[in-house]
DNA sequence: AATAATTATTAGTCTTACCTAACATTTATT
DNA sequence: AATAAATGTTAGGTAAGACTAATAATTATT
């Protein structure tokens, strides 16, 4: 196995999460993430404390909650390998946007960065073609 | 959402290795289900029974068991999409065989139908291309 | 045919990740 | 400042999907 998947994609979801929500928010709290997830406010809480335990957020007692610099680099590794596929998935294939972001979604949480890396590289050359000869592939 | 999954990733999973185990096998026994799947026999009693019930396997105590019709053809849908994403990353992306099977494997259970039309259409263009023009895209 | 070996089943347990409902704390409103 | 509203926490429960260990049934071997 190569993918060995250290935090749960529940998890990752919730880091994912709590990244988007910190960029306008700053200060992120319980209820937003579980209204973000569509998710009971305790399932967040267990999670969060979950992540708190591991030290990729930083929480106390009725406060605001944030990502450690582990926790936010765990969380745009996730984020990173959507924005990717839905990029690939809308742009290269043509697929529907609100299809690609649900692929996507699931996708994130177990695809290898080794398949995501060769996916990137891919992506660049493709688009460089199409500037240049506008060919059909 | 568009992806409605009607059978588990986990029950994907004991169909796609029950179609595989029956193409040589014919009599398909709980044992090298096991085996296959690295998992208890217990484990895949209890998949097996659902199966069943839900009309996608045939098993009777103590028996061999086989996919009906239809357990057949879920069988092979998660199959062929094993093995299209097998076939982009290994041949389109130069993934390494072991990683893109492994991601393959997680991937088939939750990628829509419409995403993988898509990249069969996109795979076929790049094919022909590619014997043509003999081109680095 | 009797016994050993293999295979299948059952019962009971564990973990993950969700839930609801009750309660506690904080923040906002009058 | 008192009370209402919002937010957070805790306790207890559920379902899926795995496990081990014990038992039952079948198949092979002597």
């Amino acid at each position: 196995m190569t993918n060995k998947i250290t935090v749960t994609p529940s998890l990752q979801d919730y880091l994912e999460t709590i990244l988007n929500l910190s960029e306008y928010n700053k200060k992120v709290r319980i209820t937003d993430i579980a209204t973000e997830l569509n998710v009971a406010k305790s399932s967040v809480h267990q999670a969060v404390t979950q992540l708190d335990k591991i030290g990729l957020v930083v929480h106390e007692r009725y406060g605001p909650l944030e990502l450690t610099e582990k926790g936010r680099r765990e969380a745009l590794k996730v984020r990173d390998k959507h924005e990717i596929l839905v990029k690939f998935f809308t742009e290269v294939l043509g697929v529907d946007s609100e299809i690609a972001h649900n692929d996507a979604c699931l996708i994130e949480h177990v695809i290898s960065q080794e398949t995501i890396d060769k996916l990137i590289e891919f992506f660049e050359k493709y688009v460089k073609k199409q500037s240049k000869g506008g060919n059909s592939i």
